[in-house]
DNA sequence: TTTTTAAATGCTATCCATTTGCATTTAGAC
DNA sequence: GTCTAAATGCAAATGGATAGCATTTAAAAA
């Protein structure tokens, strides 16, 4: 994708096949990865590339908010996602893993308001919902 | 402290004097610990006490809601700290660790909304802000 | 109080996601 | 094409967190 090749070049890192590998597998997958199975899914279209390298870039784009990060609780593992423009907050099931994606952020006047009383710089903030998907309320529900 | 000892047989959990000295610490402390910190602040205490057993009396207090958690982005420890009675939020310095805590909620109505909206169940949230403490702006805008 | 038993603990080894060191390759400036 | 700093591969290391198992202990039962 071309799109891909100027958000490197905005962001001031260089255009390697690998970087741009990245890009490709997050955009068509369009949803949390975790860094292996981005390296599982490179290695499926052909790529030979590092598990190294993989975070390496990762890490690369979420300092240029290219990438945005979740944490998963249960398995302290980082999943990663295109940023989205508008960023989003989710809703995490503590069972399957499964990922809803809220959009719109209904915090923004409360982050201003602490971010002055306290003057502190605010650089971004996570607010993520944990609990049972419906799936998963009505396996829980039938193990009790 | 004897409220400690209610809390426990409210949870479930054995009077053990290893939960009441994390208590103990955790009360007196008043602020997020890792796991390590309780580790090194129990021996400075006298206690022969080992880090697993930290690690699970920590998991037993989580799980009742004796204590709660945030992940530090940076370190990827988990921290713990007493859960108040009102959950709070948190201003995280991403450069020193220091944690402003924020008291009150601002998103209960928008938990309800998305609750019922994706059928989900929601346990709890998180919502934490990170960017760098007033000393940290100073010290990062002298470096630049 | 003494007995009994499941829960709690200490110690050690282990796991596993992530990081790091270093030699080699490569993108992009000149 | 040359040159240089950045990017990469590979392997080893790191470090927070877990798990196994023998031993101790809280607290229920007798
Ligand atoms: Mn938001
Ligand atoms: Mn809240
Ligand atoms: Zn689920
Ligand atoms: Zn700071």
């Amino acid at each position: 994708m071309e799109k891909f090749k100027d958000w490197l070049t905005e962001a001031n890192l260089k255009k390697t096949k690998h970087r741009l590998l990245v890009l490709d597998i997050l955009y068509e997958t369009n949803d949390f990865l975790s860094a292996d199975d981005l390296f599982l899914k490179a290695k499926h279209k052909d790529a030979n590339i590092s598990l190294s390298t993989i975070y390496r870039i990762l890490d690369n784009f979420v300092e240029k908010n290219i990438v945005s990060t979740i944490n998963m609780e249960n398995t302290k593992q980082v999943y990663y996602e295109l940023a989205h423009q508008e960023h989003s907050h989710h809703l995490i099931c503590l069972n399957c893993n499964k990922v809803i994606h809220l959009k719109g952020c209904p915090i923004k006047a409360y982050e201003e308001t602490v971010s002055s009383k306290y003057r502190f710089n605010i650089e971004r903030h996570t607010l993520d919902f944990y609990g049972y998907c419906e799936k998963c309320q009505n396996k829980k529900s039938s193990k009790v």
